[in-house]
This record gives structure tokens, C-alpha cells and sequence, in this order.
DNA sequence: ATATTAAATGATAATAATTCTTAAATAAGA
DNA sequence: TCTTATTTAAGAATTATTATCATTTAATAT
């Protein structure tokens, strides 16, 4: 699924190599569930028991700012984090909570397209993000899982 | 800008109508700015002084469930609100952080003809987002405000 | 290999957004 | 007006996130 392994992705940002570095960014590659900090320490822990949560958070600042991941905005007071950087749209259900990726580029495509043409008066368009928000018929024979855990409320 | 008073719209929801109420409301309608809940309780006490913070919290969660206004996803770790329920999209601009409105009917509909083309498997479709990232060249001579309060970091 | 040093981590405290709890107030209907 | 279910106010509690700072460590040079 990805290219090169965490270490390079690390040294080609300009960043020390680190135990903690390398779980947080093979973690998130690991997952499609656009896990939170909370969910994402989990995970570590089975492996590496004593990472701080402190620690998981600057982290994760860091990659996003160097480009490595993104911020996927949730309905909730949640961040939650995505490996992938490539351009695609996400699928939000009430349900479950849960999102999922949506890679369509034909969908990409045409919206790239819509505001090459049609310019917003004043505004520099960097990103386009769409949310497809919906429910999932299929209760079928999937692996989806929805690892986040519960809080607030 | 709003067909029924506020006081409509309670009754017609099956609501109380409470002074607080009517505030959040009256409120949320007068910003087109996409604001926090701190936000709104800081203009209601400017006339209203007493509200609790937790009362806004109640009424703005009320209000979503009842479909009358809407929750706007923001990058960060707080939730913003919209009274605008029509088919509408979004300007987000990293530089202040403000949300603005993007009415495009002719985007509203290629996206709805996209999608009724072409279903996305297992997935049943309940509303299109779409969150438009840039920034805004045009410095001028606009009335918009930046009204939200500072906090966090 | 060892020393040097800037940067990263862990532990914990501090903040800030949100939710919960409960007694008091009140809107709506009889 | 009286009754009652609903709503509000106040403050405490919870939770996500950020800050602080002493300790450790990765990278680099010797
Ligand atoms: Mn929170
Ligand atoms: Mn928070
Ligand atoms: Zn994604
Ligand atoms: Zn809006």
C-alpha cells in the first residue's frame, strides 16, 4: 500500500528516527478506520507498552505538518488522522461513527475541473474535501471493524 | 434572510418556547460566520447576561436533532454551528480559521447527478459536504468579522 | 567507539471544550 | 389558577488536548 517503509518517509522529512516515530506512522498506514490519538495509542501499546500519550500527540502535530498525513474532521469533539495523501473523499455514517475512504477519480476529476473553470471571486481554492454522509446497507461480510473507543458522553 | 420567526420554528419543532431558545436561535440566524458554542453564549449575554453555558450546549444539541440547524465540522477541537439548513457549501481558509458560505446551485446539482448516476455500492447517500480549503486573496474592503473567541494553545 | 548536543520523550500538571447532576424555575395545558 | 412535565442555572465532573520540564536518545563529529 505504501511506497517506502517509515524510515525513509522519516529521513526524507528532515526527522529523527525514533521508536515512537516509526509506531505512530506505521500504525496509521496500518489502519483505513482514520483513527484518533486515543485509538492510535492503543494500538501501539499492545506493542510498546509505555509510550506517553503526550508523546502520540506531538507527534502526530508534526507529521501533519510536514505533509505526511492529514486531519480528517469528524462530527465529533474527536481529531481523528490519515496516512493517505493522495486526493480522495470519505465516507461518514451516523451510525458507527466510523470513515472510510471513498477513491473515485473520476469524482476527483470532475470537481477539479468545475473550479479550473469556475474561479470562487477571492478565493485561492488549495483543497477540495468531500463528505459523503450516508448510511452502509450492506450489513454484509466485510472486516470493517470500528476500533475507536468510547469517550465523552 | 429567514422565512418564519424564530418562535414558529420552536412551535413547529414541537418545542418550548423559552427566552433562552428563542436567544440561540435569534442569534445563530443573525451570524452568517459558522460559530462556536462560546461564541454564540458571548453575544446572547451582551442583552441576556444570566444564560448558563450548559443551557446553550442543550439547546444547540436539541436543535441539531430537530433538523434545525445544522453542525459544521471545523480542523480543530471545536464544534461550530449553522442555521442555514439548505444544500450549501464551504469556504475554509487556514489563515483566520473562518468558515464562509458557498451557495453554488450549478455545483449542488452536477454533484447530485453525479451521485444519482453513479451509486456507490453499499452505501445509502444522505448528504453531500463539501469543504472547499484555501485562502482568500481579495483583503478588502468585506464586513466579515472573524467573531470567534481564543482558545486552546 | 566516545563524546557532544540538539531534539525527542515520559511523566505529570494545566487547560479548555463538553457533559452530567440536581435543585429551582417556568411554559403549556387543564 | 393549578398542575406537571420540561427546562434552566450552577457548579462539578469528564475528557481531549496542550504545556512544562527533567531525562533520555539519535545524529554527528571526533
Ligand atoms: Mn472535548
Ligand atoms: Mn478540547
Ligand atoms: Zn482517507
Ligand atoms: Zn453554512
Amino acid at each position: 500500500m505504501f511506497e517506502e517503509d517509515a524510515r525513509n518517509t522519516l529521513i526524507k522529512h528532515g526527522l529523527k528516527v525514533t521508536p515512537q516515530r516509526l509506531a505512530v506512522l506505521e500504525t496509521l498506514r496500518s489502519m483505513n478506520t482514520h483513527p484518533s490519538t486515543d485509538t492510535i495509542t492503543g494500538v501501539i501499546r499492545e506493542k510498546y507498552p509505555h509510550i506517553a500519550t503526550g508523546t502520540v500527540y506531538k507527534i502526530l502535530e508534526t507529521f501533519v505538518e510536514k505533509g505526511m498525513i492529514k486531519r480528517v474532521t469528524s462530527d465529533r469533539d474527536i481529531m481523528r488522522f490519515d496516512a493517505r495523501t493522495e486526493p480522495h473523499h470519505h465516507l461518514y455514517t451516523a451510525q458507527s461513527g466510523q470513515i472510510t475512504d471513498y477513491f473515485d477519480d473520476e469524482l476527483t476529476r470532475m470537481l477539479e475541473d468545475y473550479f479550473r473553470k469556475k474561479q470562487i471571486p477571492g478565493f485561492h481554492l488549495e483543497e477540495i474535501r468531500l463528505q459523503l454522509v450516508g448510511n452502509f446497507t450492506d450489513t454484509g461480510t466485510d472486516d470493517e471493524q470500528g476500533h475507536d473507543s468510547r469517550h465523552h458522553k
